[in-house]
DNA sequence: TATTGTTATACTCTATAACTATA
DNA sequence: TATAGTTATAGAGTATAACAATA
């Protein structure tokens, strides 16, 4: 593997940053998917849709779905079909607004959740074990940098 | 988008870092691929698969690039197919095996990658315009040993 | 027998756009 | 009219496995 024979430039730290990250996040990617996969048969997307419910236990709205997974509604509609048809989670009224329905874990989607929260998290911690806890943490706070402007030229955009 | 709201743990470092980790790729990535739709009409693979053949103009064999790509051979055959159809890139002969091609780029595929290249590069200069250059530089060595953890411990379990 | 590369297949994820129902 | 959500569609990307040709 070496995405990061990619770059030659005039600026080509942050082109040698970007490829870096690129890989990094790749190689934990393919190996999450891959045991998400082989220990509890389910992907990302359906494994980030039960996080999202889990931190919100009232449950979210499709939209507010959409909006923090960064994927349109109509995706949103598919994984919770699929979510819904495994007795994972369940799609309840809003009152006032018939439109709407709020989206929220099954107990039985919580239990299964907190399994594969478990597993991931080891997954997660064994990848990172390379770095002290002071480099995790910088690693963190300079990632943040990055979201940050992100979203500060988000909004200049719109 | 708040793909960080997923982890509660009791080592949650690792797993706040890796969700940012993710939350940042995907805010750069969405852009490049979408840049690289509107301006280019291509995508990130065919890019990746270019980007290769420019720092190894005696081209690359198929088991290589996929290897450095990270994807299994069979896709690397359809993103080579159509890079050849529009003649981007040409598969050359091996001598001395006669199963084996070189994918290098042609003249054609140069010139247009150039242009890609140096667009590309904006693109992910202005992703991380938020950091100072020692900002960069420290964010790629911290990723830096990441990455040599991830190779390490695939060896061990090979 | 092992390796290089291709082909065939199936599945997941994705965006877009048209649509329904409600506000 | 605008919004919440769904449906339909098409396409990209991927892995797997069977296959042909060569080593």
């Amino acid at each position: 593997m070496d995405l990061e024979a990619r770059g030659h430039s005039e600026h080509p730290e942050a082109l040698r940053l970007w490829l870096r990250l690129l890989t990094c996040t790749q190689l934990v990617e393919k190996q999450v998917r891959s045991q998400l996969r082989e220990q509890f048969d389910t992907t990302l997307p359906r494994f980030d849709l039960m996080a999202q419910l889990q931190r919100n236990p009232d449950g979210l709205k499709m939209n507010e779905l959409s909006r923090r997974m960064m994927v349109t509604g109509g995706n949103v509609t598919g994984i919770t079909d699929q979510l819904v048809a495994e007795g994972l989670v369940e799609r309840v009224a809003v009152e006032g607004d018939r439109r709407a329905y709020r989206v929220r874990l099954t107990p039985h989607g919580c239990t299964q959740f907190d399994d594969m929260a478990r597993a991931h998290e080891a997954w997660i911690v064994t990848a990172f074990e390379g770095l002290s806890l002071r480099e995790v943490e910088s690693l963190h706070k300079l990632l943040g940098k990055v979201k940050q402007h992100y979203h500060a030229t988000e909004k200049e955009q719109a």
